[in-house]
RNA sequence: GUGGGUAUGGCGUAGUUGGUUAACGCGUCAGUUUGUGGCACUGAAGACCGUGGGUUCGAAUCCCACUAUCCACCCCA
């Protein structure tokens, strides 16, 4: 069997086995952002391709030579979105949401695209949940928003992961940072490694990250940001370390932190990880009070971060950590003959109709004992088979499948009624005992 | 973009001095007497051993290329 094509490289199907830990963290994600007053943004998941030059930024990795962009019939140019933010901040922007009551939170879950080589954690097509908050530059919203991320990584069971802070400074405060640091390296070049070489250009605070052992004893003695952004960032910085020690978010500041983004001042943040490989990073954000007027939009404080679902739930999955189930089958009618099928499978659709009840019936022809098989394989909590002497007698059993007992119900007047009761009590019966036998075991 | 590892039925694997019908577990399907699951047993279907070349009388097994995948660099969520 030659397959016709295979999934496009670094993409991934999310098949059934998975798509409800794809659900569960979703739906999680969403319920916390809410409670913290943000509401759902959805963009397109493609822009014009300027936008992304100017927000993210021209010199930027990502734009230079991972966006997948191309010109559509039109001859336009176009971008698949790679991140999140510079979308939302168009959106917003272009249909005057800022121009109402401040602060303006949003939230989104979308597909992002960057041509990479993908590894462990970094695929072409990935998809990012995020939030994004305008209209104040009060350090307690930075605070917030980690406390966002905080928040949903506790509820999804995640524990062991490291919250890394830093201050980048506005432009300004930024462009003399970086200007001590050129001189710094550029002085010490020669001993440098070549990827740091040419980062000394495009942007030195990532020497300061470097693995190179040379370039890190050389990088420990160069200036800090810290010692170089202006009073104004530093205070600000101060405040949000108070409000995230008042929040009880345990973090620690990590100097050498940069955003690959051109649109980041002040805050950046980012939740790592130990088990999910070298791409470690499972949420990062941070500050963007530039980014609203760069679009075109007035002078607006702004600031958001952005998870990457399939890391997190790799992260979840290497910590053991629990993920909601899909509910079961709650009753499977099997049938024996014509007549019985198709008064089966009318049985069926009344309870999923009417009451709403996850229901099934045979769709192959297949022997009782195995629609008995299916019924068990699918996880059906109860089931019934119907044949001849059921219709005749207007009775029928119906076998609680955890338990293996059975119980007849008269199919005359109410019999949908009564066996939707019968099974609901059943089920509560089930979980006391449950209950009972958890309680002996710890005894 | 740069390196290294891997590539056998749906899944996980075995299979080296290259030699008849490629093995095992799980899964799937059917059956173990007549209308009822989970266990066990029996049987069946299902792989041209990633693709294309080459070496050889003969290759899943050796060589080359390509593709995919994994890991790391880089970058980042």
């Amino acid at each position: 069997m030659a397959l016709l094509t295979s999934a496009p490289r670094g993409t991934q199907d999310v098949l059934p086995a998975d798509s409800y830990k794809w659900q569960y963290v979703e739906k999680v994600a969403s319920e916390e952002a809410k409670i913290f007053g943000y509401r759902e943004l959805r963009t397109p998941t493609f822009e014009h391709t300027e936008l992304f030059h100017r927000a993210v930024g021209d010199t930027t990795d990502v734009v230079q030579k991972e966006m997948y962009t191309f010109k559509d019939k039109g001859d336009r140019s176009i971008t698949l979105k790679p991140e999140g933010t510079a979308g939302a901040v168009r959106s917003l922007v272009e249909n005057g949401l800022l121009n109402d009551t401040l602060p303006v939170k949003v939230f989104y879950i979308t597909p992002c695209f960057r041509y990479e080589k993908p590894q462990a954690g970094r695929l072409r097509e990935f998809h990012q949940f995020g939030v994004e908050a305008f209209g104040s530059a009060n350090p307690v919203i930075d605070a917030e928003t980690i406390q966002v991320a905080h928040s949903i990584l506790t509820r999804l069971g995640i524990r062991n992961l490291s919250l890394e802070i830093n201050s980048i400074g506005c432009p300004t405060c930024r462009a003399k940072y970086h200007q001590a640091l050129y001189d710094y390296f550029a002085q010490r070049k020669d001993q440098l490694c070549d990827t740091c070489k040419g980062r000394l250009q495009k942007n030195p605070m990532r020497i300061l990250d470097c693995k190179n052992e040379t370039c890190k004893e050389i990088a420990a003695a160069a200036p800090k940001v810290l010692d170089y952004i202006c009073d104004d960032c530093r205070a600000h910085f101060e405040g949000v370390k108070k409000a995230l020690d008042a929040a009880g978010i345990a973090y620690a500041v990590n100097p050498t932190i940069v955003r690959g983004l051109d649109y980041y001042t002040r805050t950046v943040f980012e939740f790592l990880s130990n088990d999910i490989g070298s791409q470690s990073a499972v949420c990062a954000g941070g500050r963007y009070d530039g980014l609203v007027e760069e679009m075109g939009g007035k002078p607006l404080p702004a600031l958001g971060f952005g998870m990457g679902l399939e890391r997190l739930i790799l992260v979840m999955e290497r910590n053991g950590c629990e993920f909601e189930q899909p509910a079961p089958c709650d009753i499977y009618i099997g049938s024996m003959g014509e007549k019985a099928s198709s008064e089966a499978f009318r049985l069926v659709s009344r309870l999923r109709r009417d009451f709403g009840i996850y229901a099934e019936c045979d769709l192959m022809g297949r022997s009782v004992k195995a629609q008995m098989k299916y019924a068990n394989k699918i996880g059906a909590r109860f089931s019934a088979i119907l044949g001849e002497n059921e219709l005749e007698q207007q009775k029928l059993v119906v076998k609680n499948m955890a338990s293996g007992e059975s119980r007849e119900l008269d199919m005359g007047e109410g019999f949908l009624e009564k066996l939707a009761d019968h099974m609901a009590y059943e089920q509560l019966y089930n979980a006391c005992e449950d209950v009972e036998k958890l309680f002996h075991s710890q005894q």
